[in-house]
DNA sequence: CCGATTTTTTATCGGTCAATACAAAATATC
DNA sequence: GATATTTTGTATTGACCGATAAAAAATCGG
């Protein structure tokens, strides 16, 4: 019936892998990983139990799966970094397109990832989606470091909590324009930070 | 035996009350709502389960009961006002504190409520944390309104911003040092929103 | 003492959770 | 066609969850 022409024994998978980590996705993004049931999941799929835990191990493990393809989508700092613009700029843009992107949808506000740092009950799913937010915190540090390497960290902390409050307020259903102001305001921060002199420099 | 003369009828009750509340703050804090089961909380206060529904009415109750005293015990930004203070003073010195707080035992890290609106399985907890915590923004917000009404809105979203991220790490195991770096800078932020003119003051 | 009232103790309740046992079905290679 | 391999469908499994039924125990006002 179904000829994939896989090349491997055995019976063929009826469903296709991709979308049911797209529906896992969103179901996720919706509700979080403890608002998400294994029967939902195979409900929404199309499939029964066996043939989620067979394709994909545990509900944790096809989280992780989901977390590493939502961060891999998502543009890192340096993909907003002009050469030769002060600090805030791309700070300001990053900032922004985040708020932009986490109230694009009702249904999946916030970010994936760490909304996963303050709600997965998975020890080491939680784990992961730390490791990503921290991964996104170091891109922010390294460019800063590039020019004020006494400012890398704390602006980098500074950007990484309020991303936090971002993803926090798009849950609560705050407004574009209400987390597009949150951001530049922060990127104000950034920039004031960045007045003060870097004693090392001379 | 127990002669509390409580002056009622029936068998006097022979746990205390305000020492389950200190109980059950504290693993809530420590674990989150999800993170405590009933037994957890019977077990811990030292009583049986029927004890606790007498008592409490049911687990979600008993949450929104420490929520309202967490919140009550509290200080506000009113409490760092001082006359003729810039705007930015009060608030640099309210998200300081509330850094210090938040990582000052490494049992209770975070807010217990700026958790709770991100954690809490159960609607109506939920949702009386999100209240409590649109409180504590709306003091802010009336705050800065008094000298400078066009920021009290874009000031306060920056602040409730800024003090979700500082629960968010402070439960990620940040130092206190690091937190109130943030809490300074972002206080930079609120300094340079206050040097742009407002346009209907003169 | 008597009943009325309240809390305690013990033993569970039904529901949901993530995960699996088992055998039938569908493909590959030989 | 025979055998090996993989996925499928059906039916559960044991653990844990929040909450409760029922009766004994401890206090009250009379």
């Amino acid at each position: 019936m179904t000829d994939k022409k896989s090349g491997r024994p055995g019976r063929p998978r009826l469903f296709d892998l991709e979308k049911a980590l797209d529906v896992g996705q969103r179901l996720f993004h919706e509700r979080g990983y403890d608002g998400v049931s294994l029967s939902d999941l195979t409900s929404a799929i199309g499939i029964a139990a066996p043939s989620f835990y067979a394709a994909f191990g545990s509900k944790a493990q096809f989280f992780e799966m989901i977390l590493n393809r939502y961060s891999g989508a998502t543009p890192s700092i340096d993909s907003f970094m002009v050469e030769n613009d002060a600090v805030a700029t791309p700070i300001e843009k990053y900032l922004v397109a985040r708020a932009e992107a986490y109230s694009r949808d009702a249904a999946t506000k916030g970010c994936l990832v760490l909304n996963a740092t303050r709600n997965c009950s998975d020890a080491g799913a939680a784990a992961a989606a730390g490791q990503i937010a921290e991964g996104g915190r170091l891109r922010v540090r390294d460019l800063v470091a590039r020019s004020r390497p006494d400012l890398a960290e704390p602006v980098s902390d500074l950007v990484a909590s309020v991303m936090q409050g971002l993803s926090a307020h798009a849950r609560q259903g705050w407004s574009t324009e209400r987390l597009v102001s949150v951001a530049r305001s922060a990127a104000l921060a950034v920039d004031a930070m960045t007045q003060t002199s870097d004693l090392a420099e001379v």
